[in-house]
RNA sequence: CGGGCUGUAGUAUACCGGUAGUACGUCUGCUUUGGGAGCAGAUAGACCGGGUUCAAUUCCCGGCAGCCCGACCA
């Protein structure tokens, strides 16, 4: 991608309305745009982050038997009806037709919708388990949208929903998704900082889990062992904490942010749908249920917030936008190693702009891909390259250079 | 949803009861080219509605919008 032709621009100045790190540092470098408090556009280098972050995510997901399907955001009101949620969920966004009385919900999740889709194909004890999952935009009207893509009105989800004979089959793949959700946080970058957490189960179970990632700009307080490295959400702390797994009373308490969220559901969406299979003997049984959560536009944010220096944003190379950042200084041409590196497979956003060095080199640091390569008049057929987690630079031969970019 | 704060060019801001100044951006020209470079010129603005006043961007009321704290939540 030549920069002069990205639909984006950088910006000197820090957004007045926006203090979240994620959100200051994601708008002036072009990643998003803020519609309105909560929605945000996302623009070519930030929605290229976003596809990136879905696909891991997908991927881990498959790996675990789901299967892609997508479901309408637009939802009648008598599915949520079937729930009592039409009323109780205080975040749903409600409205009515101009053309008639029905009414509709923008969704915030998808039980309603998958309960009673998955009473189609799920008959018979034969039938299961089946695992669904999508990534979609969600819409939930939250009374104080903030921290720039860490709560909004309409963010992207990934939902995975399974159904089940009996509990322990339940239970097993419980595990299966806390392991893959593991993997994913690893992949992203931010395994090292990311907790399996007990929570609160809220209206579905006694307790949940969930997955809690330690930054500055979290909203929860959790408290971690580092000996079991998990932690424990502070709603649901009444003494003074102990692990639930290994006793420890050695806990350091953290702000977080939840990045994902695993509920056994058991029968409560089956029992209002109807949901049930025959089993061996002929007879009725209600489907088990669990339910899965990932905010991958939330996920951004959260990388954002943790990758960064004073000078912009330092992408994992798992989830940059592009892998390399050619800068064409002075009157030195890049187009030959621009198309030599995309030749190689190298995703590489190329800053050909008829600007100064200096605003190159203030735009790369900002937007924070993982190589920066330096063609200039001072370095011959030799480039420069250098890490943006380093300050050092190398200056080393073109071939080098795509051999460090390839075997990286 | 309670409490607080704030709305001025594209962005960030300044001043002011007498119709608005700066920086960045953008446009033109020339010069520059390894850390947002220089000179000259140009462009563009008071959230909406009502009130007070000779006069309102400024004061008052209402609306809308944004941010922060709390409660709630992926």
């Amino acid at each position: 991608m030549k920069q002069s032709q990205l639909f984006s621009k950088t910006s000197r100045n820090v957004p007045k309305d926006e203090t979240s790190v994620n959100a200051q540092l994601l708008i002036r470098a072009g990643f998003v745009d803020k519609l309105m408090a909560g929605a945000y556009s996302y623009l070519p280098l930030g929605y290229r982050v976003l596809k990136n972050i879905e696909a891991i995510v997908r991927e881990e997901i498959e790996k675990i038997g789901g299967q892609e399907i997508l479901m309408p955001a637009l939802q009648p009101k008598a599915n949520w009806e079937t729930t009592g949620r039409w009323d109780t969920y205080d975040t749903l966004f409600r409205f009515t037709s101009h053309y008639s009385a029905s009414e509709y919900a923008l969704g915030p999740t998808h039980e309603e919708i998958i309960s009673p889709l998955a009473g189609q194909s799920i008959l018979s004890y034969q039938d299961l388990p089946k695992y669904v999952f999508q990534i979609q935009t969600k819409f939930r009207d939250e009374k104080r949208a903030k921290s720039g893509l860490l709560r909004g009105r309409e963010f992207l989800m990934k939902d995975l929903y399974s159904f089940h004979a009996d509990e322990s089959d339940l239970d097993d793949y419980y595990e299966k998704v806390r392991q893959a959700y593991v993997r994913i946080y690893d992949r992203l970058g931010i395994g090292e900082s990311t907790y399996f957490t007990f929570a609160s189960g809220g209206t579905f179970a006694k307790y949940s889990h969930e997955f809690q990632t330690v930054t500055g700009a979290g909203e929860d307080a959790i408290y971690i062992c580092d000996k079991c490295r998990i932690a424990i959400n502070k709603e649901i702390i009444e003494d003074q904490s102990t692990c639930p797994t290994c006793g420890s009373k050695d806990l350091n308490e953290s702000v977080a942010t939840e990045v994902g969220n695993i509920f056994k559901l058991k029968t409560k969406y089956s029992a209002p749908f109807k949901l049930v299979y025959k089993d061996k003997n002929g007879g009725e049984k209600e489907v088990i249920m669990g339910c899965y959560g990932i905010g991958i536009s939330r996920l951004m944010g959260v990388i954002a917030e943790m990758f960064n220096d004073d000078k912009g944003l330092i992408w994992p190379e798992a989830v940059a936008p592009f892998k390399a950042h050619l800068l064409a200084l002075g009157d030195t041409s890049g187009d030959d190693f621009y198309r030599d590196l995309q030749a190689a497979g190298v995703q590489v956003l190329y800053d050909d702009r008829a600007v100064g060095a200096g605003e190159k080199f203030v735009d790369a640091d900002l937007i924070g891909l993982p190589w920066r390569i330096v063609v200039s008049p001072k370095l011959g057929d030799q480039v420069e390259i250098k890490n943006r987690r380093d300050t050092e630079v190398r200056i080393v031969s073109k071939e080098e250079a795509l051999k460090i970019l390839k075997g990286e």
